[in-house]
DNA sequence: TGTTATTTAATCGCGCACGATATAATTTTG
DNA sequence: CAAAATTATATCGTGCGCGATTAAATAACA
């Protein structure tokens, strides 16, 4: 009945990087109603819960936390920004960087959007202890695929 | 020690969502360098492996195996025909139909990309229990996303 | 000091990914 | 058989996501 290691190399749905990719977008989909009410992009969510999390961030501490390069940032944010949701400001202690700061708006979503993380985990159907070591194991597989040697 | 589940909803690293999303992203990080010498983008790569799984499938096949709509595929596969690694035929039996074909070039392409799976896995650093334990998760994860009524 | 190197964002081009819509072929119904 | 509904693919617009490049500010150093 089980399959034999050479068949799980032919077999995409056996792919792991497949499994994550499909489930991937299985959340964008589930997200997206409800994000939809919030005016936000599955992206631009995660964008704001990092910002919720830490005000007044710069451009590159998000895209740290979020592993996603300026090319990608700076255009979302901006959106944020045409949105009303937060600032962009240049650091005066090193005009280098960009803050991004939540505006009144921007810190009143985050009340209309408290039930989402709680509505998206009753969608995934996992217990509690499950999905903790899912994050947990997810976690350390993307750290080791990028290297890991920080 | 232990984070109380009230923190949990406000750390973006503990969102099972964003283990998925940033997983999925350090995946195609690890698969770029590959995959840049096959001349394939990593999608591109994962509709390759299900035309090696399958040949001669219709696009909506293939859009059911990867879970994406025409409006992805199309274009997709229209850039792989123009790579010359597949064909695209209307099905004569029912004209709405079209059938992915792969050239002989596009089966080639499987042997020079053969080892790929074994170098990623490797680069996953998993055992293949774990590993096979991941995948089963996350699909059962990612059809409970879905709906899961099928 | 000034010159070089590094850091930080921004810009550009390409390729997904999807929803909405269009079009054409087939099936279903009356 | 003809009209209506369904199915399969394609097209269009928007928004990621990244690599390569650019520009400006800061840091390092001869």
């Amino acid at each position: 009945m089980s399959d034999t290691p050479k068949d799980d190399l032919l077999d995409i749905d056996k792919f792991l990087c497949f499994s994550v990719y499909s489930a991937g977008h299985a959340f964008n989909r589930v997200y997206k109603p409800m994000l939809d009410a919030l005016g936000l992009t599955y992206p631009q969510y995660l964008v704001m819960v990092a910002l919720w999390q830490d005000d007044n961030q710069s451009v590159r501490s998000v895209g740290e936390k979020m592993y996603l390069e300026s090319s990608t940032l700076t255009p979302l944010l901006k959106r944020l920004e045409a949105n009303g949701l937060v600032t962009r400001k240049r650091d005066p202690k090193d005009e280098r960087s960009v803050r991004i700061g939540l505006t009144d708006k921007g810190k009143e979503l985050r009340k209309q959007a408290e039930d989402v993380p709680l509505c998206v985990f009753e969608a995934t159907g996992l217990d509690i202890e499950t999905a903790k070591r899912l994050v947990r194991d997810l976690r350390a597989l993307r750290d080791r695929l990028d290297g890991g040697l920080s």
